[in-house]
DNA sequence: CTCAATAGTTATCTTTTGATAATAAAATCA
DNA sequence: TGATTTTATTATCAAAAGATAACTATTGAG
C-alpha cells in the first residue's frame, strides 16, 4: 500500500462523508437562521461558554462579520452575552433556552435520518463501524 | 452500543472529517476562482464528460446559476462545452488542459499536506487507518 | 501616568450567491 | 402538425457573506 492509494481513497472516502453528512442534516437547519447563523450556534452550543474572539478563531470570521452575525442570533434571543468579572472587555457567550431549543431540534431530526440510515444494519456491522470509526479518529483525523 | 452513543460519536467524527479536512485543502483553491466554481470544476474533473443538468442535480445550484458560474469557468479557458450530435439541447462539458492542469495543482498541494500529516504514522497504523475506511466506506458510507 | 495591545462594535462597500422571470432551440408526444 | 417537455441561456433583483476603516472601552507594560 503506498501512499498515493491511500491518498486517493482518502479523497473518495472524504466525499463520501460530505455527501452523506448533508443528506443526514438536510432540512436540519431552521429557515430564520442562514447556515453561517447556524454553525455559530452550533459552535457555541459544543463549546459555551466561548468569547467572540474563540469563534473567529474557529470559523474563519473576520471579528466585524462575527459580530454581525451574533448581534442577529441575540436579536432572535438565540444567545446572550454577559461580560467577564475579571477582564470586562470580554463577552461570555451563552445559549438562551430557544437557543438550545433550535439546536436539540435540529439534532433530533438529524437523528431521525441517522436512525432511518442504520435501520437495515446488523448488529455486527454497526460494531464495525463503532470500531472503524475509533480507530479513524484516534489514528488520523484527532487534533494536534 | 446503542444507538444514540453511535449517533454522537459519528458527529464528534463527522466534525473531525471536516476539520482535518480544511486543513488539508487549506490554500488548494487558486485565487481565481470561487469556492463555488472550484468546486464545479472539481465535478467537472471527477465525472467529465457531464452535462449542466447533472451538475445543477449534484451541487443543488439552479441552472441559472449554474450557468453563469459555469460561463465564468469558460471564459478563463478551463472548460468547453460541445454540443451533443443526437440531441443538440445538450452541452457536454469537457476540461481544458489548463483547467486540468489547474486541478492537478491544487491536488498536488493537498497532497503535501497529506504526507506531511502521515509522516510520523506507523506502517502498522497506516495499515489500519486503511482498513478503517474500506470498513466505513462499505458499510455505513455507500451509495444508495 | 502614558502608550500599546486586546476585545469588541458600528458603518459602509463589494463580491458572491440565490431566486425568479422571460426567452430560445431542440426533442418528443399525441 | 401543433402542443408540450427538456436543456440551457440571459437578465434582474435580493440576500448573504466578505473586507476594511474608524471607533470605544478596557487592560497591561514600562
Amino acid at each position: 500500500m503506498d501512499n498515493h492509494k491511500l491518498f486517493n481513497k482518502l479523497i473518495t472516502f472524504t466525499n463520501a462523508v460530505y455527501r452523506v453528512t448533508e443528506e443526514l442534516t438536510k432540512e436540519a437547519k431552521p429557515n430564520v437562521l442562514t447556515q453561517i447563523q447556524f454553525d455559530i450556534l452550533d459552535f457555541i452550543a459544543r463549546n459555551q461558554p466561548v468569547t467572540l474572539s474563540e469563534i473567529c478563531d474557529c470559523t474563519h470570521l473576520s471579528m466585524p462579520n462575527a459580530s454581525r452575525e451574533l448581534r442577529k442570533l441575540g436579536e432572535n434571543d438565540l444567545i446572550e452575552k454577559k461580560s467577564d468579572v475579571d477582564d470586562r472587555r470580554k463577552q461570555y457567550i451563552y445559549m438562551t433556552s430557544s437557543g438550545e431549543k433550535m439546536i436539540e431540534d435540529a439534532y433530533k431530526l438529524i437523528k431521525v435520518n441517522f436512525d432511518n440510515r442504520i435501520k437495515d444494519i446488523s448488529k455486527e456491522d454497526l460494531d464495525e463501524i463503532n470500531y472503524a470509526i475509533d480507530k479513524l479518529q484516534s489514528k488520523f483525523y484527532f487534533d494536534r
